[in-house]
DNA sequence: ATAATAGTAGAACGACGTTCTATACTTGTC
DNA sequence: GACAAGTATAGAACGTCGTTCTACTATTAT
């Protein structure tokens, strides 16, 4: 017996609110089809229905993730320090605010899962919001004149290593916050 | 019909093995149980006799990741410099060179799988070890007086969040080998 | 030669991703 | 309000997964 139904326009959101809720407390262990839809108070065909598959939700969450995390490094202001410290610091809130998102960007290899084209430009855009910070702070010699996707590149290598390990809780600082800022401040001053 | 045995002795180095080939080619997708023991030439059933589990034979991963990690970082040498900076590459190299172990210890949460205490030990253990190059470049004034824990767990998160998004092809670096040196600088100017 | 040890094959269980089908709720149109 | 089209639903089904159990047999030690 059938109770009730979803509308199809909601049917989206209901699926890809439930698989951020479940990805955010239990990780991907809890991370099926079954689950996602019974939380979502929907159909397990949805799934397939409105994405695609599991693959193609994925795909909508890395975009989602990746989007969001453009935001939360892009807070322009003219003095490039506070720039940088901000993307930084934005990076990291993002990280352990969304955290669902952030596996499924990068903790977590997901079962015959691959980025899609589309996928792959909005993750390249949010890289060359980073650049555009660097090359704000290069212009005013802040930053070395090399390369600034070196640069960026090792600005968020070093970023996505400290809140990946922290996330897997293999942080061994005493203060993690603190040890964070001097992870900026780090950088700041060898890339000078 | 039964054509052969492998010996009690040889199971677990034949399982490691195979473990470790098929992480290294296919990745977590090929990781079953059934796979890992028709490479190995064996039953899956050994897989539960000699690990006590999946979980068992991931530890046993883990642990030697971590051990090969540690050897791979420690090159003592009188010039700090040269020691800082042959423990970089030698981390880098680590994670190219043994992509599968590489996975389990940092890429992957594999279902239902949590690091036994004695391999977190293992894992402090490697810690421990750049934590004393830390504290020799400290000793030198080549590295800043502060927490030399917040500083290994700083050079330790570059590093990693570096071959992490190398690994999985989020490297937007002109030259990959050179953008690697360039942190490696960078943290070595930050730290001082 | 005999007995203990231990690796083997194979069936079985529940849960997974995925596909298919028939049903019945919703929505838009007259 | 009646009707047709669209679409979300439940449920069965397939193959594969981790895991457990059992009967069998190759190996090893006595």
């Amino acid at each position: 017996m059938q109770k009730s139904r979803t509308p199809s326009l909601l049917i989206g959101a209901e699926v890809v609110g439930a698989a951020v809720a479940i990805l955010d407390v239990d990780g991907p262990d809890g991370f099926t089809v079954r689950a996602i839809a019974k939380r979502a108070n929907v159909a397990p065909m949805a799934i397939y229905n409105h994405f695609g598959g599991v693959s193609g939700l994925i795909d909508q969450l890395w975009i989602q993730g990746f989007s969001m995390l453009r935001e939360a490094i892009s807070h322009r202001n003219d003095d490039v320090d506070v720039e940088f410290m901000s993307a930084g610091l934005g990076y990291r809130r993002f990280a352990l605010d969304n955290r669902g998102l952030y596996t499924i960007m990068f903790l977590h290899q997901f079962r015959n899962y691959e980025p899609s084209p589309e996928s792959e430009l909005v993750a390249a855009g949010t890289f060359d919001a980073l650049v555009g910070i660097v090359e704000r702070a290069q212009s005013v010699n802040r930053v070395g004149g090399g390369s600034a996707s070196d640069a960026a590149q090792i600005i968020w290598s070093a970023c996505h290593g400290y809140v990946s390990l922290e996330l897997n809780r293999v942080n061994f600082a005493h203060d993690a916050n603190d040890a964070y800022l001097k992870l900026l401040e780090t950088l700041r001053r060898g890339l000078r």
